[in-house]
DNA sequence: CCTCCACCGGAAAGCCGGGTCA
DNA sequence: TGACCCGGCTTTCCGGTGGAGG
């Protein structure tokens, strides 16, 4: 008899996996050259020239939607400054990479900036992740960078999350690091800020903006044609021959992406996808049948995190409609759902909101793409929202469902 | 044309947990 | 340590409103 797997297993054994290396499509992944970002990478790089003659660069912001190549870009054009440095026997610039959206507190990221520059504590050990006052971790990092004369550059990518978190903290954080500099004997700070939010600047402090957006570089989106090309590129390193036959599938890839402004990440994603769709079928090549799959997937997952990730009352809000469009209602009316709300959250035993707080928790959902909702009036029945579910029922109740709080009272509440 | 429903959504104030400072 | 502050969440209050029915 046939042992399991076999089949699979001689697959890869026989060479013919799809990917020849899948890596190339993640986004952390910096390729040999970047089309299609000649003018961002020029005007960085020359913005960050100045740094190879031990001459301080101003600091940048970059804007641009997510997928834009920001971070590849900030990434490629120092990992090339640092080389040049290398070869032409000059004193290499310091790099150092922050990602704020996880790196979320000052202390965090000083103590990122540490490690990074190789700073320890006085004893030579490395500085903890938790404990010292943060002024102390401040002095560290200084102290380090002032053993010699170094040019610091610090990539701090998605900083908008730093002020979405928190405003003035956040602010904070930006002007420490600013500040830092006229603080500095001999060393200089420059700050290369990333940011997929337009309207950042207007929640920073007037003091902070004036100095870290010295400069500023914009980052369009791709369009079709650009993705293409980039998609041809990594194709060709990520894939074996023959795994992407069919011409059809690159465009396709290219289209849906750039149906999402035209977000390089999400077209990478997506092909990866597709392509971990195909092996896992053993099939040798990629076809159009897998990116449509790939994208359902992606959008499920997507999806997923967002229920998942949802305060518990919203969670309630979310169960009342999808309670109510199980019943049958296609369109469900503001008052309803708050009847059917009120239901669920005693069955939760969570205290009930006002309908006032309800009906922001319907507005938040509606952003969130949960739940579609229009504003009409009945007339002499009044005016209200209409909602109606944005998400396969079926889709919903098995997310739901894995909630055990929600799948409890899942059969009181549902009759 | 007016009424009046049933809710919308802005403003403001209260509550609460966490952090700061003397 | 306690007084104080801050920001997020929530409630309270309320003026506003599109259009079916009169």
């Amino acid at each position: 008899m046939e042992k399991p797997l076999d089949k699979l297993f001689d697959k890869f054994l026989q060479g013919q996996a799809v990917f020849r290396n899948r890596n190339a499509l993640r986004p952390t992944f910096v390729p040999d050259n970047l089309p299609f970002r000649d003018e961002q990478m020029s005007r960085i790089g020359s913005i960050l020239g100045p740094a190879l003659k031990g001459a301080p660069p101003s600091n940048i912001l970059c804007y641009g939607k997510t997928g834009t190549g920001k971070t590849v870009v900030a990434r490629y054009v120092l990992k090339l400054l640092v080389q040049k440095a290398t070869q032409s026997a000059v004193r290499a610039p310091l790099t150092a990479y922050v990602n704020c959206r996880i790196v979320g507190t000052n202390y965090r990221v000083l103590k990122r900036l540490c490690d990074q520059v190789d700073a320890t504590m006085p004893d030579g050990s490395e500085v903890p992740f938790t404990g010292l006052p943060t002024d102390e971790i401040r002095d560290i990092l200084k102290k380090e960078l002032d053993t010699d004369t170094n040019i610091l550059t610090v990539v701090l990518d998605e900083v908008d999350s730093l002020l979405k978190r928190d405003v003035s903290q956040g602010n904070d954080i930006l002007y420490g690091l600013t500040r830092m500099n006229s603080e500095l004997e001999r060393s200089r700070i420059s700050i290369i800020g990333i940011s997929n939010d337009l309207k950042f600047k207007e929640m920073l402090d007037p003091r902070v903006l004036s100095t870290l957006g010295e400069e500023e570089v914009i980052f369009p989106p791709y369009n079709a044609v650009e993705l293409k090309g980039i998609l041809e590129q990594r194709v060709a390193m990520a894939f074996s021959d023959d795994a992407i036959s069919d011409e059809g599938v690159i465009n396709l890839v290219g289209a849906l992406a750039a149906q999402e402004h035209g977000d390089a990440r999400r077209a990478l994603d997506l092909l990866r996808t597709a392509g971990e769709l195909a092996e896992r079928r053993g099939d040798d090549s990629v076809t159009q049948e897998h990116v449509r799959e790939a994208q359902k997937v992606l959008e499920r997952d997507s999806v997923t995190e967002a229920i998942k990730t949802l305060p518990m009352q919203s969670k309630a809000v979310l169960f009342a409609v999808y309670a109510l469009a199980k019943q049958g209602q296609k369109d469900i009316f503001t008052g309803e759902c708050f009847n059917a709300y009120t239901d669920v959250a005693r069955a939760l035993s969570l205290d009930t909101l006002t309908q006032r707080r309800v009906s922001d928790l319907i507005s938040e959902l509606d952003m969130l793409g949960l739940i579609n909702t229009t504003v009409i009036s009945k007339g002499r029945y009044g005016r209200t929202k209409k909602i109606r579910l944005a998400v396969g029922k079926s889709q919903l109740g098995s997310i739901l469902d894995s909630d055990n709080r929600l799948s409890k009272i899942a059969k009181e509440v549902l009759d």
